[in-house]
DNA sequence: CGCACGGTTCGGCGGGCGCCGAAGCGTCCC
DNA sequence: GGGACGCTTCGGCGCCCGCCGAACCGTGCG
């Protein structure tokens, strides 16, 4: 029991960084995967600069950031793919109380929203794009899902033939799953989720939509997946 | 980005349920998958009863814990296998902080401790023996870690075998990993696990080791997990 | 060289929240 | 029916923490 109680107070710790309205809109603005000036995230949560840099150093002490200074400019992102997962996973968490309406109003009445279609979740693909991607895998038994969350012997072909190197770093799952916030499904996120993001705007299958993290496919991209997951054009937009 | 700053509220709320550390320490206690009383807790936490019925209902009404009031008792136990995830994943990533000297400590010094030794992580098995089954079953071909965390056919017909049901229930994943925060290994979590575990407890291969969560294996267990597994009695304690 | 600008530090204000003890309520048991 | 017990409500206390504006420091640019 004890050693329990050895655990709360940094339990409490961890959560109380995430727990001030500011400091969640930092992180959530941070999970695009890019690095942010102080003065950015200043601005996109409303508060004034002093306020943003206490944050971002508790936030940096607490081992959820990373920064970098340039000259006078001070990035920020996230710490790992780690810190990534688990904002993810309380965001999913959340949003499970208005999910019985949210869904709906966003696919339909902002069914034009670019980022409902598609988008980076940190570093890998998300939105309608991520499940399209992740369903074409599993439909073709590259990925199964039903047992749990994996690439397949083939999948791990099928990955090597398209051209996407799979070099495994540290300690990352290949494949893992995460819940998408918009569409309420899984998809494809780990190394291989990240290596198939980055090898999509690498090699030009998707282009990002002005400063944030919305993605589109080009038409590129839809020769070059239709061919290689038989994924129909319509599917990813 | 407004529909970030949407979230960002919500995630802060949901956060805040867990930074405090007498809530903290409630969450971590009910991991053992059981219901507690109010009085139970507050003595564990060492706090007055009144807080801790203070905390209870913030709990309850944030949807982390489910409530069951019976006379004038009230029990509290974490409201679903998503929120004993939540709570486990980020004890594991505070847990690294101190991960260097940690598990050395816990291993070494107090090897002696139930607690390392084997557990119950909310529905499933964690601790050593956890991590020897799921090694076990890895090992065998039954579960791959390799290309992310799924049970493979194999792996299906053993617990058919093993005469362990897996109803699928829900959304809930059949095998997904679960951080263990003594050997800082992944272990088998999920439908699978869970059934396992209860299995494990049903057919006396285990058994609970006074009111806490841990558990231990007994002769009967060693042999029928040599038998189905191949284990090695010593791997087991 | 000097101004503009991003970031940081500091003091002070205000609100929120965890804590307790006392009092009250309902349940169970003798 | 009375008393013990578990839980809840309430008032009040104290602390912590997020916020701002002002002053300050350093970089980069004209």
């Amino acid at each position: 029991m004890t050693e329990k109680d050895a655990e709360a107070p940094g339990l409490a710790r961890l959560a109380a960084l995430i727990a001030d309205e500011t400091r969640a809109a930092c992180l959530l603005a941070l999970l695009d995967g890019r690095a942010w000036t102080g003065g950015e995230l200043a601005r996109h949560a409303g508060v004034a600069a002093s306020t943003v840099s206490e944050h971002l150093g508790k936030l940096v002490a607490g081992g959820l950031l990373a920064e970098e200074r340039q000259g006078r400019h001070r990035y920020v992102r996230l710490a790992d793919d780690r810190v990534a997962q688990l904002v993810e996973d309380l965001a999913a968490q959340v949003a499970p109380g208005a999910g019985a309406h949210r869904p709906r109003t966003l696919r339909a009445s902002s069914a034009g929203s670019a980022l409902a279609r598609g988008r980076t979740c940190y570093d890998h693909l998300a939105g309608r794009l991520g499940i399209a991607l992740t369903d074409a895998l599993t439909g073709r038994g590259l990925l199964r899902q039903d047992t749990g969350f994996a690439l397949t012997d083939a999948g791990l072909g099928w990955f090597e033939y398209a051209g996407i190197a799979l070099r495994p770093t540290g300690r990352r799952p290949l494949a893992r799953a995460c819940l998408d916030w918009t569409e309420r499904r899984p998809h494809l996120a780990g190394l291989a989720g990240a290596a198939l993001c980055r090898h999509a705007l690498d090699a030009g299958w998707c282009v990002r939509i002005g400063s944030g993290r919305a993605v589109k496919v080009t038409a590129a991209g839809e020769r070059a997946l239709s061919e290689l997951l038989g994924t129909e054009a319509a599917e990813l937009r």
